[in-house]
DNA sequence: ATGCCTTGCTTAGCAAGA
């Protein structure tokens, strides 16, 4: 089975590059983020005539994420339980899976941040706390569990660019890379990490600079997963073609790939 | 460099992203 995620920026902006890209790379599942509609605006119909079943988690302007299946999805929840938040960023679900019963997905925008001295910051360590708390819970009961999205936290310096240009700012603090450890702590894997890779291998360009055309960018879209997937995943890897779209996302897909 | 794009919201510049 293969599982995505792409962080979109504007779902209204990206739907026909998103309908090519699913006819391109038919996954079982793939996560948004930065859908930026309201539910009532959500292309169900069009990613349902794609061959797709939605659940679809929105605001107006900000964040929103989506989970689209091929075979649909069930339990499903929207932001993390028992976490009053505003900002919806969270959707999870779960899929069929033929030999192991079934698979636990869970998609997510991680806050940005913006600076470390600012209240952003402040939130971004609490909703990280919040998480881990629930995945811990979420880990009890579903031992096949892939987490995946726009983590918006590059894990080591061989994720950045400029390590040194990047050195604590955001996505780069310690406090962040402590929180993405924390995660692996509780049994998940970077499944990017489990093969070996083309060196610069990032998941985000600025639109700024020519910034994609220098090749300079983060990894700061994952997929980890738990421990009882861990022997199953076979390969994992990021889709540069679609940042080089006309009008294209900032952020490219990763792909998981489970026997 | 309080900059550089891009998006949404609203219609001229902001807020926010990363």
């Amino acid at each position: 089975m293969q599982f995505a995620t792409w962080n979109v920026n504007s779902l209204t902006v990206r739907l026909n590059q998103l309908l090519d890209w699913l006819a391109a790379n038919p996954v079982d599942a793939l996560v948004l983020q930065e859908t930026k509609l309201t539910d009532d605006k959500f292309p169900h119909a069009d990613l349902e005539a794609a061959g797709y079943q939605s659940q679809w988690f929105g605001q107006k302007t900000y964040n929103g994420v989506a989970l689209l299946t091929k075979v649909g999805s069930t339990d499903i929840v929207k932001n993390i339980p028992g976490f009053a938040d505003d900002q919806a960023r969270v959707i999870a679900g779960t899929v069929p899976h033929d030999s192991l019963g079934s698979v636990r997905l869970v998609g997510c925008y991680f806050p940005n941040g913006q600076a470390p001295d600012s209240d952003k910051f402040v939130y971004k360590m609490a909703w990280l706390t919040a998480l881990e708390a629930w995945l811990q819970d979420e880990l009890s009961r579903h031992p096949n569990l892939v987490l995946m999205g726009d983590f918006n936290v590059a894990p080591t310096d061989a994720d950045v660019y400029d390590p040194i240009g990047w050195k604590d700012q955001i996505h780069c603090t310690v406090e962040e890379r402590a929180h993405f450890d924390k995660l692996v702590g509780l049994g998940l894997t970077d499944a990017f990490r489990l093969f070996e890779q083309a060196p610069k291998p990032w998941t985000w360009w600025d639109y700024r600079n020519l910034a994609f055309r220098k090749n300079q960018g983060l990894r700061i879209d994952h997929i980890l997963v738990s421990d009882a997937l861990k022997a199953r995943t076979t390969a994992c890897a990021i889709d540069k073609a679609p940042r080089k779209n006309e009008r294209p996302s900032d952020h490219a897909p990763v792909i998981v790939t489970l026997a």
